[in-house]
DNA sequence: TAGATTGTTAATCGATTAACAATC
DNA sequence: TAGATTGTTAATCGATTAACAATC
């Protein structure tokens, strides 16, 4: 029984791989775990342990081959399987999210549908995909075994939603409400918690701002 | 010379202040770092260790009086003043984000503008903030002495237009980007990384799929 | 070959948790 | 008063960095 990868790793490798897929595209064939670090500015003794984790094995003095680099952080990350999700919330957050569904196939995830209880939406197809009420979500979800739902409705609305979405047998929520959700332990639920990123800018922000000799790294 | 705050610590004040709010709204007026702790599944001596960054101090058995917790915590994110900000790249996120104005506001970040290249978004305005060219960007950020530039334009002009807020006087990027900035130590930039975040789903998502026995916290 | 890079083990650092005295 | 909660110091844990042998 292998032990939970650090979060910070897992992010760290999809950095790692968007370098890799952006050297690939420029018909690199070879990058360092050295180079990586220069360009992430994290240590290349961390990068490398970052790699291990994948299982590739670099060539001493060589490097990493790019397309086995690549191939194998996705294959760790999971993004070279579909998986399937649904979108409930069609706003302008999920509108936003949903412009960005080949971005996101490319990585694993293919939006099937989305749910709102706006009738002007309903029924109609926002950026190809179809809209459908949410009373229909629990039922589709269901029979198409879907594994992902992403929550972009109004906070007020967000608990009773993840509920919705977790007796419709789906185990991993994209949560980008602003909302602390209570669930089980059986569900996975990530957080774009926009505020607590903001909180961080605004606090480093004020610092130096307030100490406006001081050098900062 | 005060150390920094740790990224994590800044993260944490921003869901507890989030919590704070919501016993606000509902006329509480105590709460306690043990009922904060159970709320977000953090362990009481960090939340202790956490509100004693603020400065706030808490009376023995009573708690934290709420009005004067969210006022600490508020403080210390620099969410009680008012920073102004100017918003680049008027897609589809960009348009999502104008719609938060609202409760940017409540956390002192007022768009003051969007600006864009597409001629049908020049000189409109989008969620009552108007959008302007890109070549008047740096000419007003200068004059108005804006603090913040959010990125959301495509990632190919991510780097360059960086530059470009960077280049107009403004110390801090809240880069919505996959795309890793290139920056003096002088500019503060924050990452919200859709993509890390995906990340951190996708992989956890397939490791309990992967071991479907087993129960994980 | 020499040197750059790899993978790994040991040391350090920082963050989390445990323990406990103080107090309304 | 007794007990819940606070603030703080000490112990633990995990992540990062340093050191180094192996190798194309």
């Amino acid at each position: 029984m292998m032990k939970p990868i650090s979060i910070i790793t897992i992010k760290r490798l999809s950095q790692y791989l968007q370098l890799v897929l952006e050297a690939q595209k420029r018909g690199e064939e070879r990058i360092s775990a050295t180079a990586l670090a220069h360009l992430t500015g994290v240590h290349m003794t961390q990068v490398r342990k970052d790699l291990a984790i994948t299982g590739v094995v670099g060539v001493p003095k060589v490097g990493h081959k790019v397309d086995a680099l690549a191939e194998a952080i996705g294959d760790f990350l999971n993004w070279n399987d579909v998986t399937e999700a649904f979108l409930i919330g069609a706003g302008h957050l999920g509108e936003a999210l949903l412009a960005y569904q080949e971005a996101f196939a490319t990585k694993g995830m293919k939006i099937l549908a989305a749910f709102d209880n706006n009738p002007d939406k309903v029924d109609t197809k926002v950026h190809g995909i179809p809209v459908y009420p949410v009373e229909k979500f629990a039922n589709l979800a269901q029979r198409l075994h879907i594994h992902i739902g992403i929550l972009t409705v109004p906070p007020e609305q967000a608990q009773a939603t993840a509920d919705l979405i977790i007796q419709s047998g789906i185990r991993a929520i994209w949560n980008f409400t602003p909302t602390q959700l209570v669930t089980g332990p059986k569900t996975i639920v990530e957080n774009v918690d926009l505020f607590a990123s903001l909180a961080v800018l605004s606090q480093r922000l004020a610092t130096i701002l307030k100490n406006p000799t001081e050098e900062h790294r």
